[in-house]
DNA sequence: TATTGTTATACTCTATAACTATA
DNA sequence: TATAGTTATAGAGTATAACAATA
């Protein structure tokens, strides 16, 4: 043998995929699945955002959030309007449903995660939720949903 | 607000597909990519192994295998041999060029995870990464490429 | 001219089932 | 009958480029 071979990136991607597979599961219901959600969480941070900073913040692709915007309009979770500063824009803000369905599904989420993270001590899963999320934003120009605060610029 | 959306499936989702288009953009000349190395490294353990374990230990369906595998022995990184004990399975095997090609992707793959993990410390890195492969390993019933050891059973 | 959002296209992945050959 | 591997198919996800509206 040369070397051990790296098992990070394995890690990380079987970690990830099996996650996904998860939550996709439980979220057959939810128009764009997980990433749907991720949508509908980062709206809820209350500003209303762009298309584009949603897409940007989130990784995917313009593109692909249009046609995730059209499932979640069509659902009635969230609402387009244009912006009146810049009518390029579309604002994208939360519907009450698209409220209600953020929380039922936040349940959903975090009984997988935990399931994940079974294997961790909970001081540990403190600190490497805390890690990851360090890891991922830094990954980004623009901010994860911004968390815990409420009002906050979200930087 | 309701309560604070997680955040961790958003960060791990993130940061896997990052690391993934990272190590996509220099891998490739390697067949199937970060997949290809994967099966790699896991055959490195020595010991030859079916395709269905290889399958199982990775996280891929069988028949996404049989397309990996194809790709690699073509182009003469691995060797399918018939098992003589049973003639259903096929043993995979590394060749030469196969090994050392596993050495140069993962310096590749090394750099691309230094990168990732740049906004962690030395000691939070080995930390998380530790952290990491345990809840990886959680997830599968057989092992992950079993890393740092030479000939253990790779329970 | 640059940016936001949309549409269309193709390409990759994945999931499923049906099939073979061996056990 | 059950298992290892293959093949074929359709669906989802993704990436690309071209386009319209606005700045």
């Amino acid at each position: 043998m040369t070397r051990a071979p790296s098992v990070f990136s394995w890690a990380i991607d079987v970690a990830s995929r099996t996650l996904r597979q998860w939550t996709s599961a439980s979220m057959a219901d939810l128009p764009g699945g997980p990433r749907g959600y991720f949508v509908l969480a980062s709206v809820a941070q209350d500003r209303p955002r762009s298309q584009l900073a949603l897409a940007l913040q989130l990784g995917i692709d313009k593109t692909a959030m249009t046609y995730l915007l059209d499932e979640l309009e069509v659902a009635g979770l969230v609402e387009r309007r244009p912006d009146p500063a810049d009518r390029r824009q579309r604002q994208i803000v939360l519907t009450p449903l698209g409220l209600h369905s953020l929380s039922e599904f936040g349940d959903r989420f975090e009984a997988a995660e935990d399931r994940l993270l079974s294997s961790l001590t909970s001081a540990e899963s403190v600190a490497f939720r805390e890690m990851l999320e360090r890891v991922a934003r830094s990954t980004r120009l623009v901010a994860s949903p911004c968390a815990e605060e409420e009002e906050p610029p979200c930087p």
